[in-house]
DNA sequence: ACGACTTTGTGCGTACGTTCACAAGCGCGT
DNA sequence: ACGCGCTTGTGAACGTACGCACAAAGTCGT
Protein backbone atom coordinates (compact mmCIF):
# COMPACT_ATOMS: atom_id res chain seq x y z
CA UNK A 1 0.00 0.00 0.00
CA UNK A 2 1.53 2.93 -1.18
CA UNK A 3 2.18 5.57 1.75
CA UNK A 4 0.92 8.70 -0.11
CA UNK A 5 -2.04 9.49 1.80
CA UNK A 6 -2.17 10.55 5.62
CA UNK A 7 -4.99 8.37 6.33
CA UNK A 8 -3.54 5.82 8.82
CA UNK A 9 -0.89 7.75 10.73
CA UNK A 10 -2.72 7.79 13.61
CA UNK A 11 -2.53 4.31 15.56
CA UNK A 12 -6.16 3.59 16.31
CA UNK A 13 -8.86 6.43 17.07
CA UNK A 14 -12.47 6.74 17.07
CA UNK A 15 -12.87 7.31 13.32
CA UNK A 16 -13.56 4.75 11.42
CA UNK A 17 -11.59 6.49 7.96
CA UNK A 18 -11.90 3.83 5.65
CA UNK A 19 -15.43 2.94 4.55
CA UNK A 20 -13.62 -0.31 3.79
CA UNK A 21 -15.11 -0.17 0.40
CA UNK A 22 -13.56 -3.35 -1.51
CA UNK A 23 -13.62 -6.67 0.74
CA UNK A 24 -12.94 -9.50 -1.51
CA UNK A 25 -15.51 -12.38 -1.16
CA UNK A 26 -12.69 -14.68 -0.61
CA UNK A 27 -11.75 -12.86 2.48
CA UNK A 28 -15.45 -12.23 3.47
CA UNK A 29 -16.28 -16.26 3.21
CA UNK A 30 -13.35 -16.29 5.48
CA UNK A 31 -14.03 -13.90 8.44
CA UNK A 32 -16.58 -15.58 10.36
CA UNK A 33 -14.42 -18.80 10.42
CA UNK A 34 -11.73 -16.37 12.41
CA UNK A 35 -14.13 -14.99 14.45
CA UNK A 36 -15.37 -18.26 15.73
CA UNK A 37 -11.16 -18.94 16.49
CA UNK A 38 -11.30 -15.52 18.05
CA UNK A 39 -14.51 -16.54 20.55
CA UNK A 40 -12.97 -19.92 21.37
CA UNK A 41 -9.87 -18.37 22.11
CA UNK A 42 -11.47 -15.70 24.59
CA UNK A 43 -12.68 -18.29 26.39
CA UNK A 44 -9.70 -20.42 26.60
CA UNK A 45 -7.79 -16.75 28.25
CA UNK A 46 -5.86 -16.13 25.17
CA UNK A 47 -4.92 -11.85 25.02
CA UNK A 48 -2.67 -12.34 22.06
CA UNK A 49 -2.39 -14.83 19.14
CA UNK A 50 0.29 -14.50 15.85
CA UNK A 51 -1.51 -14.86 12.97
CA UNK A 52 0.63 -18.23 12.07
CA UNK A 53 -1.58 -19.56 15.30
CA UNK A 54 -4.88 -18.22 14.33
CA UNK A 55 -4.64 -18.97 10.69
CA UNK A 56 -3.47 -22.87 11.90
CA UNK A 57 -7.04 -22.81 13.60
CA UNK A 58 -8.69 -21.42 10.73
CA UNK A 59 -7.50 -23.87 8.40
CA UNK A 60 -5.49 -21.68 6.41
CA UNK A 61 -1.86 -20.21 5.46
CA UNK A 62 -0.97 -17.34 7.63
CA UNK A 63 -0.27 -14.96 4.54
CA UNK A 64 -3.83 -15.17 3.34
CA UNK A 65 -4.90 -14.47 7.10
CA UNK A 66 -2.70 -11.28 7.50
CA UNK A 67 -3.86 -10.04 4.09
CA UNK A 68 -7.43 -10.56 4.54
CA UNK A 69 -7.04 -8.88 8.03
CA UNK A 70 -5.05 -5.72 5.99
CA UNK A 71 -8.62 -5.80 4.47
CA UNK A 72 -10.38 -4.27 6.57
CA UNK A 73 -7.93 -2.11 8.06
CA UNK A 74 -6.73 -4.25 11.14
CA UNK A 75 -4.74 -3.24 13.77
CA UNK A 76 -1.79 -6.09 14.80
CA UNK A 77 1.12 -5.32 16.66
CA UNK A 78 4.38 -6.49 15.23
CA UNK A 79 6.57 -8.44 16.99
CA UNK A 80 3.53 -9.61 19.11
CA UNK A 81 0.48 -10.43 16.96
CA UNK A 82 -3.01 -9.41 17.60
CA UNK A 83 -5.23 -8.62 20.65
CA UNK A 84 -7.85 -11.61 20.22
CA UNK A 85 -10.81 -9.25 22.09
CA UNK A 86 -9.80 -6.28 19.95
CA UNK A 87 -9.73 -8.40 16.69
CA UNK A 88 -12.55 -10.21 17.41
CA UNK A 89 -14.36 -7.04 17.67
CA UNK A 90 -13.14 -5.50 14.14
CA UNK A 91 -14.45 -8.60 12.32
CA UNK A 92 -17.96 -8.66 13.99
CA UNK A 93 -18.01 -4.69 12.78
CA UNK A 94 -16.68 -5.30 9.61
CA UNK A 95 -19.39 -8.53 9.49
CA UNK A 96 -22.25 -6.19 10.52
CA UNK A 97 -22.59 -7.72 13.74
CA UNK A 98 -22.80 -5.10 15.90
CA UNK A 99 -26.92 -5.22 15.68
CA UNK A 100 -29.24 -7.73 16.03
CA UNK A 101 -30.27 -8.92 13.30
CA UNK A 102 -33.76 -10.48 12.78
CA UNK A 103 -34.70 -13.59 10.27
CA UNK A 104 -37.75 -14.88 9.15
CA UNK A 105 -37.59 -18.58 8.37
CA UNK A 106 -39.95 -19.72 5.39
CA UNK A 107 -41.16 -23.71 5.68
CA UNK A 108 -41.21 -25.40 8.60
CA UNK A 109 -40.52 -28.91 7.20
CA UNK A 110 -37.83 -30.71 8.89
CA UNK A 111 -34.86 -28.55 7.67
CA UNK A 112 -36.96 -25.10 8.97
CA UNK A 113 -37.43 -26.86 12.65
CA UNK A 114 -33.60 -27.25 12.63
CA UNK A 115 -32.80 -24.00 11.74
CA UNK A 116 -34.63 -22.41 14.22
CA UNK A 117 -33.58 -24.41 16.98
CA UNK A 118 -30.27 -24.16 16.28
CA UNK A 119 -28.48 -22.29 18.87
CA UNK A 120 -26.04 -20.49 16.48
CA UNK A 121 -27.78 -18.10 15.37
CA UNK A 122 -28.17 -16.22 18.41
CA UNK A 123 -24.82 -16.57 19.25
CA UNK A 124 -23.97 -15.08 16.73
CA UNK A 125 -26.27 -12.02 16.13
CA UNK A 126 -28.96 -13.19 14.71
CA UNK A 127 -32.46 -13.85 15.99
CA UNK A 128 -35.39 -16.07 14.46
CA UNK A 129 -38.18 -13.54 14.63
CA UNK A 130 -40.41 -15.43 12.69
CA UNK A 131 -41.35 -18.80 11.88
CA UNK A 132 -43.69 -18.79 8.27
CA UNK A 133 -45.45 -21.76 6.84
CA UNK A 134 -47.99 -22.00 3.82
CA UNK A 135 -49.29 -25.60 5.48
CA UNK A 136 -52.34 -24.82 7.54
CA UNK A 137 -51.68 -27.79 9.13
CA UNK A 138 -48.21 -26.51 10.96
CA UNK A 139 -49.82 -22.77 11.45
CA UNK A 140 -50.25 -21.90 15.05
CA UNK A 141 -48.09 -25.03 16.02
CA UNK A 142 -45.57 -23.66 18.20
CA UNK A 143 -41.64 -24.06 17.95
CA UNK A 144 -39.44 -22.89 20.63
CA UNK A 145 -40.70 -19.51 21.44
CA UNK A 146 -42.10 -18.71 18.23
CA UNK A 147 -45.22 -19.19 16.93
CA UNK A 148 -46.04 -20.53 13.45
CA UNK A 149 -47.74 -18.00 11.22
CA UNK A 150 -49.49 -18.41 7.87
CA UNK A 151 -46.96 -17.51 4.73
CA UNK A 152 -49.24 -14.52 3.40
CA UNK A 153 -48.51 -12.59 6.27
CA UNK A 154 -44.81 -12.57 5.04
CA UNK A 155 -44.86 -9.06 3.99
CA UNK A 156 -46.14 -7.78 7.60
CA UNK A 157 -43.82 -9.70 9.20
CA UNK A 158 -40.88 -8.30 7.41
CA UNK A 159 -42.95 -4.78 7.62
CA UNK A 160 -43.58 -4.92 11.43
CA UNK A 161 -40.34 -6.56 12.67
CA UNK A 162 -37.45 -4.87 10.05
CA UNK A 163 -36.41 -7.93 8.88
CA UNK A 164 -33.53 -7.75 6.50
CA UNK A 165 -32.80 -11.36 6.14
CA UNK A 166 -34.94 -14.32 5.20
CA UNK A 167 -34.22 -17.95 4.99
CA UNK A 168 -35.91 -20.04 2.76
CA UNK A 169 -36.58 -23.76 3.98
CA UNK A 170 -39.57 -24.97 1.74
CA UNK A 171 -39.87 -27.37 -1.24
CA UNK A 172 -37.93 -26.62 -4.56
CA UNK A 173 -41.37 -26.22 -5.79
CA UNK A 174 -42.18 -23.06 -3.73
CA UNK A 175 -39.11 -21.27 -3.37
CA UNK A 176 -39.22 -18.61 -6.54
CA UNK A 177 -42.63 -17.55 -5.13
CA UNK A 178 -41.91 -17.47 -1.63
CA UNK A 179 -38.56 -15.41 -3.06
CA UNK A 180 -40.84 -13.20 -5.00
CA UNK A 181 -42.72 -12.43 -2.05
CA UNK A 182 -39.39 -12.11 0.34
CA UNK A 183 -38.10 -9.29 -2.72
CA UNK A 184 -41.96 -7.45 -2.52
CA UNK A 185 -41.34 -7.29 0.84
CA UNK A 186 -37.90 -5.68 0.94
CA UNK A 187 -36.33 -8.45 2.14
CA UNK A 188 -32.33 -8.11 0.23
CA UNK A 189 -30.67 -11.08 1.38
CA UNK A 190 -31.51 -14.38 1.55
CA UNK A 191 -30.65 -17.49 2.30
CA UNK A 192 -31.58 -20.93 -0.04
CA UNK A 193 -31.60 -23.92 1.56
CA UNK A 194 -34.30 -24.77 -1.75
CA UNK A 195 -32.64 -26.66 -4.70
CA UNK A 196 -33.49 -24.52 -7.16
CA UNK A 197 -31.75 -21.61 -8.72
CA UNK A 198 -33.20 -18.34 -7.29
CA UNK A 199 -34.09 -15.64 -9.74
CA UNK A 200 -33.92 -12.08 -8.26
CA UNK A 201 -33.39 -8.71 -9.50
CA UNK A 202 -30.29 -6.60 -9.07
CA UNK A 203 -29.15 -5.60 -6.05
CA UNK A 204 -30.56 -9.12 -4.11
CA UNK A 205 -28.13 -11.44 -2.49
CA UNK A 206 -28.80 -15.40 -2.27
CA UNK A 207 -26.65 -17.77 -0.79
CA UNK A 208 -27.67 -21.08 -1.64
CA UNK A 209 -26.81 -23.90 0.35
CA UNK A 210 -27.65 -27.34 -1.26
CA UNK A 211 -27.16 -30.48 0.39
CA UNK A 212 -27.42 -32.42 -2.29
CA UNK A 213 -24.92 -30.88 -4.18
CA UNK A 214 -22.26 -30.98 -1.34
CA UNK A 215 -22.54 -34.86 -1.46
CA UNK A 216 -22.48 -34.79 -5.34
CA UNK A 217 -19.24 -33.16 -5.10
CA UNK A 218 -17.79 -35.51 -2.53
CA UNK A 219 -19.34 -38.60 -4.93
CA UNK A 220 -17.13 -37.18 -7.62
CA UNK A 221 -13.84 -37.03 -5.71
CA UNK A 222 -14.83 -40.75 -4.00
CA UNK A 223 -15.44 -41.82 -7.33
CA UNK A 224 -12.02 -40.29 -8.95
CA UNK A 225 -9.86 -41.92 -6.14
CA UNK A 226 -11.26 -44.88 -6.59
CA UNK A 227 -11.15 -45.05 -10.45
CA UNK A 228 -7.65 -43.59 -9.97
CA UNK A 229 -5.96 -46.27 -7.62
CA UNK A 230 -7.51 -48.73 -9.59
CA UNK A 231 -5.98 -47.28 -12.89
CA UNK A 232 -2.18 -46.82 -11.14
CA UNK A 233 -3.25 -50.45 -9.99
CA UNK A 234 -3.27 -51.48 -13.82
CA UNK A 235 -0.39 -49.72 -14.76
CA UNK A 236 1.68 -50.85 -12.37
CA UNK A 237 0.95 -54.43 -12.07
CA UNK A 238 -0.29 -55.49 -15.49
CA UNK A 239 0.46 -53.04 -18.62
CA UNK A 240 -1.13 -55.24 -21.25
CA UNK A 241 -4.73 -53.31 -20.83
CA UNK A 242 -5.89 -51.45 -23.90
CA UNK A 243 -5.10 -48.00 -22.63
CA UNK A 244 -2.30 -45.68 -23.44
CA UNK A 245 -0.72 -44.48 -20.20
CA UNK A 246 -1.07 -40.33 -20.22
CA UNK B 1 -8.24 -29.35 -28.07
CA UNK B 2 -5.80 -30.74 -30.89
CA UNK B 3 -7.00 -33.20 -32.65
CA UNK B 4 -3.74 -35.04 -33.37
CA UNK B 5 -5.38 -38.59 -31.45
CA UNK B 6 -7.99 -40.12 -33.20
CA UNK B 7 -9.72 -41.22 -29.71
CA UNK B 8 -13.16 -39.83 -30.69
CA UNK B 9 -13.62 -40.06 -34.63
CA UNK B 10 -16.67 -42.73 -33.49
CA UNK B 11 -20.13 -40.41 -32.03
CA UNK B 12 -20.22 -42.39 -28.82
CA UNK B 13 -18.85 -45.89 -28.85
CA UNK B 14 -18.83 -47.58 -25.07
CA UNK B 15 -15.47 -47.04 -24.67
CA UNK B 16 -14.55 -44.31 -22.15
CA UNK B 17 -11.52 -43.45 -23.59
CA UNK B 18 -10.31 -40.30 -21.47
CA UNK B 19 -9.93 -40.86 -18.01
CA UNK B 20 -11.01 -37.27 -17.26
CA UNK B 21 -7.73 -35.94 -14.97
CA UNK B 22 -7.91 -32.57 -14.43
CA UNK B 23 -11.76 -31.14 -13.88
CA UNK B 24 -11.82 -28.05 -12.16
CA UNK B 25 -12.85 -27.77 -8.78
CA UNK B 26 -15.19 -24.65 -9.80
CA UNK B 27 -16.25 -26.83 -12.38
CA UNK B 28 -17.23 -29.71 -10.39
CA UNK B 29 -19.18 -27.89 -7.97
CA UNK B 30 -21.40 -26.79 -11.11
CA UNK B 31 -21.91 -30.15 -12.25
CA UNK B 32 -24.93 -30.81 -9.87
CA UNK B 33 -26.52 -27.70 -10.66
CA UNK B 34 -26.42 -28.74 -14.38
CA UNK B 35 -27.70 -32.14 -13.78
CA UNK B 36 -30.36 -30.71 -12.03
CA UNK B 37 -31.43 -28.42 -14.35
CA UNK B 38 -31.05 -31.43 -16.98
CA UNK B 39 -33.65 -33.55 -14.95
CA UNK B 40 -36.67 -30.90 -15.12
CA UNK B 41 -35.83 -30.98 -18.42
CA UNK B 42 -36.25 -34.50 -19.17
CA UNK B 43 -39.41 -34.50 -17.00
CA UNK B 44 -40.47 -31.49 -19.22
CA UNK B 45 -40.03 -33.69 -22.73
CA UNK B 46 -37.07 -31.35 -24.20
CA UNK B 47 -34.99 -33.70 -25.93
CA UNK B 48 -32.33 -30.94 -26.77
CA UNK B 49 -31.30 -27.72 -25.11
CA UNK B 50 -28.85 -25.27 -26.28
CA UNK B 51 -25.76 -23.99 -23.88
CA UNK B 52 -27.84 -20.91 -23.82
CA UNK B 53 -30.48 -22.37 -22.52
CA UNK B 54 -29.41 -24.04 -19.83
CA UNK B 55 -26.84 -21.98 -18.77
CA UNK B 56 -29.64 -19.40 -18.25
CA UNK B 57 -31.53 -22.61 -16.05
CA UNK B 58 -28.49 -22.88 -14.40
CA UNK B 59 -27.12 -19.24 -13.45
CA UNK B 60 -24.06 -18.83 -15.12
CA UNK B 61 -23.29 -17.77 -18.13
CA UNK B 62 -22.73 -19.74 -21.66
CA UNK B 63 -19.65 -19.40 -21.88
CA UNK B 64 -18.52 -20.71 -18.50
CA UNK B 65 -21.01 -23.63 -19.37
CA UNK B 66 -19.57 -24.98 -22.37
CA UNK B 67 -16.08 -25.14 -21.20
CA UNK B 68 -17.32 -26.72 -18.10
CA UNK B 69 -18.88 -29.41 -20.60
CA UNK B 70 -16.08 -29.35 -22.52
CA UNK B 71 -13.17 -30.47 -19.49
CA UNK B 72 -15.44 -33.74 -19.32
CA UNK B 73 -15.37 -34.81 -22.55
CA UNK B 74 -18.81 -33.96 -23.44
CA UNK B 75 -20.87 -34.25 -26.71
CA UNK B 76 -22.76 -31.58 -27.76
CA UNK B 77 -23.98 -31.02 -31.40
CA UNK B 78 -22.82 -27.85 -33.28
CA UNK B 79 -25.65 -26.21 -34.52
CA UNK B 80 -27.52 -28.18 -32.61
CA UNK B 81 -26.59 -28.01 -28.17
CA UNK B 82 -26.96 -31.19 -26.12
CA UNK B 83 -28.92 -34.31 -26.00
CA UNK B 84 -30.79 -33.92 -22.74
CA UNK B 85 -30.22 -37.29 -21.92
CA UNK B 86 -27.52 -38.14 -23.09
CA UNK B 87 -25.93 -35.02 -21.10
CA UNK B 88 -27.40 -35.91 -17.93
CA UNK B 89 -25.65 -39.64 -18.35
CA UNK B 90 -22.42 -38.19 -18.76
CA UNK B 91 -22.42 -35.56 -16.56
CA UNK B 92 -23.71 -38.36 -13.83
CA UNK B 93 -20.93 -40.84 -14.76
CA UNK B 94 -18.29 -37.69 -13.97
CA UNK B 95 -20.00 -37.19 -11.04
CA UNK B 96 -19.93 -41.11 -9.83
CA UNK B 97 -23.51 -41.13 -9.60
CA UNK B 98 -23.31 -44.65 -11.24
CA UNK B 99 -23.21 -46.51 -8.39
CA UNK B 100 -25.46 -45.99 -5.18
CA UNK B 101 -23.36 -44.43 -2.37
CA UNK B 102 -24.46 -45.62 1.20
CA UNK B 103 -24.07 -42.83 3.43
CA UNK B 104 -24.03 -42.48 7.45
CA UNK B 105 -25.15 -39.86 9.47
CA UNK B 106 -23.77 -39.53 12.84
CA UNK B 107 -25.81 -36.96 15.03
CA UNK B 108 -29.53 -37.58 15.20
CA UNK B 109 -30.57 -34.13 16.50
CA UNK B 110 -32.67 -31.67 14.24
CA UNK B 111 -30.34 -31.36 11.55
CA UNK B 112 -29.38 -35.29 11.29
CA UNK B 113 -33.22 -35.84 11.53
CA UNK B 114 -33.90 -33.09 8.67
CA UNK B 115 -30.86 -34.87 6.71
CA UNK B 116 -32.23 -38.37 7.17
CA UNK B 117 -36.06 -37.10 5.83
CA UNK B 118 -34.79 -35.34 2.94
CA UNK B 119 -35.52 -36.66 -0.20
CA UNK B 120 -33.04 -34.97 -2.11
CA UNK B 121 -30.34 -37.21 -1.22
CA UNK B 122 -32.51 -40.89 -2.92
CA UNK B 123 -33.18 -39.25 -5.88
CA UNK B 124 -29.75 -38.25 -6.37
CA UNK B 125 -28.25 -41.48 -5.72
CA UNK B 126 -27.40 -41.57 -2.03
CA UNK B 127 -28.88 -44.07 0.60
CA UNK B 128 -28.89 -43.03 4.20
CA UNK B 129 -27.34 -46.72 5.43
CA UNK B 130 -27.38 -45.98 8.96
CA UNK B 131 -27.74 -43.32 11.64
CA UNK B 132 -26.14 -42.79 14.83
CA UNK B 133 -25.62 -40.42 17.94
CA UNK B 134 -23.84 -40.88 20.98
CA UNK B 135 -26.83 -39.90 23.56
CA UNK B 136 -28.16 -43.20 24.76
CA UNK B 137 -31.69 -41.21 25.15
CA UNK B 138 -31.91 -41.21 21.15
CA UNK B 139 -30.22 -45.01 20.33
CA UNK B 140 -32.92 -47.33 19.23
CA UNK B 141 -35.32 -44.44 18.11
CA UNK B 142 -37.05 -45.00 14.70
CA UNK B 143 -36.51 -42.92 12.41
CA UNK B 144 -37.87 -43.42 8.90
CA UNK B 145 -37.27 -47.26 7.79
CA UNK B 146 -33.67 -46.60 10.11
CA UNK B 147 -33.14 -47.68 13.23
CA UNK B 148 -30.69 -45.49 15.64
CA UNK B 149 -27.80 -47.03 16.74
CA UNK B 150 -25.10 -46.11 18.94
CA UNK B 151 -21.85 -44.06 18.05
CA UNK B 152 -19.81 -47.08 19.28
CA UNK B 153 -20.80 -48.99 16.01
CA UNK B 154 -19.35 -46.67 13.86
CA UNK B 155 -16.78 -49.09 12.57
CA UNK B 156 -18.65 -51.62 12.57
CA UNK B 157 -21.32 -49.81 10.39
CA UNK B 158 -18.83 -48.52 7.74
CA UNK B 159 -17.20 -51.95 7.10
CA UNK B 160 -20.99 -53.72 7.19
CA UNK B 161 -22.21 -51.76 4.88
CA UNK B 162 -19.23 -50.49 2.59
CA UNK B 163 -19.98 -46.67 3.85
CA UNK B 164 -17.38 -44.19 2.16
CA UNK B 165 -19.44 -40.97 2.88
CA UNK B 166 -19.75 -39.97 6.58
CA UNK B 167 -22.00 -36.75 7.19
CA UNK B 168 -20.99 -35.07 10.99
CA UNK B 169 -23.91 -33.46 12.76
CA UNK B 170 -23.19 -33.31 15.64
CA UNK B 171 -22.61 -30.49 18.11
CA UNK B 172 -19.16 -28.87 17.43
CA UNK B 173 -17.62 -30.41 20.99
CA UNK B 174 -17.66 -34.07 19.03
CA UNK B 175 -17.33 -33.55 15.87
CA UNK B 176 -13.46 -33.86 15.25
CA UNK B 177 -13.75 -37.05 17.40
CA UNK B 178 -16.86 -38.55 15.25
CA UNK B 179 -14.39 -37.13 12.13
CA UNK B 180 -11.47 -39.42 13.25
CA UNK B 181 -13.31 -42.30 14.29
CA UNK B 182 -15.38 -42.02 10.68
CA UNK B 183 -11.22 -41.50 9.39
CA UNK B 184 -9.98 -44.57 11.40
CA UNK B 185 -12.83 -46.64 9.67
CA UNK B 186 -11.86 -46.09 5.97
CA UNK B 187 -14.35 -43.15 4.91
CA UNK B 188 -11.91 -40.57 3.09
CA UNK B 189 -15.09 -38.10 2.17
CA UNK B 190 -16.61 -36.35 5.08
CA UNK B 191 -19.77 -33.83 4.97
CA UNK B 192 -19.41 -31.85 8.42
CA UNK B 193 -22.32 -29.56 9.50
CA UNK B 194 -20.76 -28.71 12.47
CA UNK B 195 -19.24 -25.45 13.21
CA UNK B 196 -15.38 -26.53 13.56
CA UNK B 197 -12.48 -26.68 11.49
CA UNK B 198 -11.65 -30.52 10.87
CA UNK B 199 -8.10 -31.89 11.12
CA UNK B 200 -7.69 -34.76 8.56
CA UNK B 201 -4.70 -36.74 7.43
CA UNK B 202 -3.99 -35.94 3.77
CA UNK B 203 -6.10 -37.94 1.36
CA UNK B 204 -9.53 -37.41 2.93
CA UNK B 205 -11.62 -34.74 1.32
CA UNK B 206 -13.53 -32.68 4.18
CA UNK B 207 -16.62 -30.59 2.86
CA UNK B 208 -17.67 -28.09 5.39
CA UNK B 209 -21.59 -26.16 5.51
CA UNK B 210 -21.79 -23.67 8.38
CA UNK B 211 -25.25 -22.05 8.52
CA UNK B 212 -23.88 -19.83 10.94
CA UNK B 213 -20.94 -18.71 8.30
CA UNK B 214 -23.83 -18.05 5.76
CA UNK B 215 -25.95 -15.65 7.76
CA UNK B 216 -22.98 -14.03 8.25
CA UNK B 217 -22.24 -13.51 4.90
CA UNK B 218 -25.08 -12.45 4.37
CA UNK B 219 -24.77 -9.94 7.20
CA UNK B 220 -21.87 -8.51 6.08
CA UNK B 221 -23.39 -7.41 2.29
CA UNK B 222 -26.30 -6.42 4.10
CA UNK B 223 -24.74 -4.28 6.44
CA UNK B 224 -22.48 -2.99 3.53
CA UNK B 225 -25.50 -2.20 1.21
CA UNK B 226 -27.27 -0.12 4.47
CA UNK B 227 -24.47 1.80 4.93
CA UNK B 228 -23.22 2.53 1.08
CA UNK B 229 -26.57 3.71 0.39
CA UNK B 230 -27.19 6.04 3.54
CA UNK B 231 -23.36 7.40 2.35
CA UNK B 232 -25.42 7.75 -1.52
CA UNK B 233 -27.92 9.66 0.44
CA UNK B 234 -26.42 11.76 2.16
CA UNK B 235 -24.16 12.21 -0.65
CA UNK B 236 -27.02 13.02 -3.52
CA UNK B 237 -30.28 12.76 -2.51
CA UNK B 238 -31.61 14.28 0.74
CA UNK B 239 -29.37 14.08 3.98
CA UNK B 240 -32.26 13.09 6.38
CA UNK B 241 -34.08 10.30 4.40
CA UNK B 242 -35.32 7.13 6.19
CA UNK B 243 -35.44 4.67 2.54
CA UNK B 244 -34.69 4.34 -0.40
CA UNK B 245 -37.04 3.15 -2.92
CA UNK B 246 -34.74 0.59 -5.26
C1' DA C 1 20.19 2.74 25.54
C1' DC C 2 20.86 -0.32 22.02
C1' DG C 3 20.90 -4.41 19.36
C1' DA C 4 18.75 -8.64 18.20
C1' DC C 5 14.65 -11.18 17.64
C1' DT C 6 9.85 -11.61 16.49
C1' DT C 7 5.85 -10.73 13.82
C1' DT C 8 3.09 -7.84 10.90
C1' DG C 9 1.97 -5.82 6.44
C1' DT C 10 2.62 -6.09 1.61
C1' DG C 11 4.90 -6.13 -3.20
C1' DC C 12 5.36 -9.62 -6.52
C1' DG C 13 5.16 -13.94 -9.10
C1' DT C 14 2.24 -17.79 -10.15
C1' DA C 15 -1.83 -20.32 -10.80
C1' DC C 16 -6.61 -20.34 -11.41
C1' DG C 17 -11.17 -18.99 -12.94
C1' DT C 18 -14.06 -16.28 -15.96
C1' DT C 19 -15.29 -13.87 -20.08
C1' DC C 20 -14.82 -12.56 -24.85
C1' DA C 21 -14.60 -13.56 -29.47
C1' DC C 22 -14.06 -16.44 -33.26
C1' DA C 23 -13.05 -20.46 -36.08
C1' DA C 24 -14.70 -25.19 -36.85
C1' DG C 25 -18.48 -28.12 -37.55
C1' DC C 26 -23.21 -29.55 -38.32
C1' DG C 27 -27.97 -29.43 -39.97
C1' DC C 28 -31.24 -27.53 -42.99
C1' DG C 29 -33.33 -25.24 -46.72
C1' DT C 30 -33.13 -24.60 -51.45
C1' DA D 1 -25.26 -30.61 -54.03
C1' DC D 2 -24.20 -26.51 -51.86
C1' DG D 3 -24.11 -22.58 -49.20
C1' DC D 4 -26.20 -20.34 -45.08
C1' DG D 5 -27.01 -19.80 -40.41
C1' DC D 6 -26.76 -21.74 -35.97
C1' DT D 7 -24.18 -23.63 -31.99
C1' DT D 8 -20.30 -25.74 -30.05
C1' DG D 9 -15.55 -25.84 -28.58
C1' DT D 10 -11.50 -23.26 -27.53
C1' DG D 11 -7.58 -19.87 -27.83
C1' DA D 12 -6.54 -15.53 -25.66
C1' DA D 13 -7.16 -11.74 -22.54
C1' DC D 14 -8.58 -10.19 -18.28
C1' DG D 15 -9.32 -10.22 -13.46
C1' DT D 16 -8.94 -12.53 -9.03
C1' DA D 17 -6.84 -15.28 -5.42
C1' DC D 18 -3.03 -17.38 -3.22
C1' DG D 19 1.68 -17.97 -1.33
C1' DC D 20 6.43 -16.51 -0.91
C1' DA D 21 9.65 -13.66 0.81
C1' DC D 22 11.19 -9.49 2.67
C1' DA D 23 11.27 -4.81 4.58
C1' DA D 24 9.14 -2.13 8.29
C1' DA D 25 8.12 -1.92 13.01
C1' DG D 26 7.69 -3.11 17.47
C1' DT D 27 9.26 -5.70 21.88
C1' DC D 28 12.48 -7.82 24.95
C1' DG D 29 16.92 -8.74 27.01
C1' DT D 30 21.10 -6.97 28.53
Amino acid sequence: MSESDAAHCLPAASAPARPRTDVPDATVARLPTYLRALHALTESGSVTISSEALAGAAGVGSATLRKDLSHLGSYGVRGVGYEVEELALQISRALGLGRRWPVVVIGVGHLGLALAGYGGFADRGFAVAALLDADHCRVGGQVGDQVVRHVDDLDAVVRTLGVCIGVIATPASSAQQVCDRLVAAGVRSILNFAPTVLRVPPGVDVRKVDLSNELQILSFHAHRKTTLSLVDDIRVVRPLAGEVPA
